[in-house]
DNA sequence: GCATGATAGTTTAACGCTGAATGATTTGAA
DNA sequence: TTCAAATCATTCAGCGTTAAACTATCATGC
């Protein structure tokens, strides 16, 4: 509702710059999710079989941490990718609080299949910039996700 | 995970900017949800309830236009909102289809009053970025949200 | 009037998401 | 050894989200 407030400057540009980047982001990833319906998968299916592709077996706590998403909603998501016969827990030998996430042969041949077509969906997307203006998106973005502690790594 | 799959430039580059604005939009909507938690609201409670402060009593179906959000998904928000009295239901006299919902003075006094917070908290967030690049992310998101076929209006 | 279709709201099933509580296992220290 | 703390996974309650089915109401044409 940027029209409807009418406040200092600096705070409807504050305004402004946050519901246009809720939008961008809800729009991109809807679209994203469309397609990834027709192989039945949602995004965050998607992310945590992504994983696994690029990165190989992980604990459920790892694809926490990667996917940025809390442990008792990975559970869920692999419960539900396990049903469908996509992934196979694995409990630890050696440490047996752990549960390690494969994929099965299904699961691969989905991901590897799916994958190049999402590539092709976002740079569908993304085509609406040119490729310095997506470069710059992801220098602003990347300072905005990294907090006003925008401290050094990398 | 730009960084583990080694394509294109320009699959690289698309993908790139697609998980760094995903990352920003989840960050700092993170830090906005967890600051409306102490008025008790949801994100999207808020957001009804700030579409009713600022543009008066909406029936649902305008409300779901506004937020970009489905009927079923209002109605349910909506309920909640009642629960606690900050909103309420009144059926339409001339077309009993329409049902417009309105702030009660309890709502009204805890929008009001969490609306200003809500906005030091955006500017705190975006304040990560120059007023000029706060800008250029502006522009950039916008033609995002609108998709390829990136028309007209204003 | 009456049938037909459009529209607003509600409900339901399914999935996502979080934070808090719980259970199992391991580690470390007394 | 044994007990306490830490860690991983699971479960649960609560809210959000959609799409699809359903109900009630209205509008239109016959």
């Amino acid at each position: 509702m940027p029209t409807h407030y009418a406040g200092k400057s600096g705070e409807v540009r504050a305004l402004d710059a946050y519901i246009k980047l809720m939008r961008a982001a809800d729009s991109v990833s809807r679209r994203a999710a469309r397609h990834l319906a027709a192989a039945r998968l949602t995004l965050s299916q998607f992310g945590v079989l992504e994983a696994l592709l690029h990165l190989g077996p992980l604990c459920q706590r790892d694809l926490g941490e990667k996917l940025l998403r809390s442990g008792g909603n990975i559970v869920m998501v692999v419960d539900n990718l396990e049903k469908r016969g996509l992934v196979k827990r694995q409990r630890g030998k050696q440490d047996r609080r752990f549960v390690t996430v494969h994929l099965t042969g299904k699961g691969r041949r989905l991901i590897a299949r799916t994958f190049p077509r999402h590539v092709a969906v976002l740079v569908e997307e993304m085509s609406a910039l040119s490729a310095s203006e997506q470069e710059k998106l992801s220098r602003l973005c990347r300072r905005l996700g990294r907090g006003k502690n925008a401290g050094n790594s990398q």
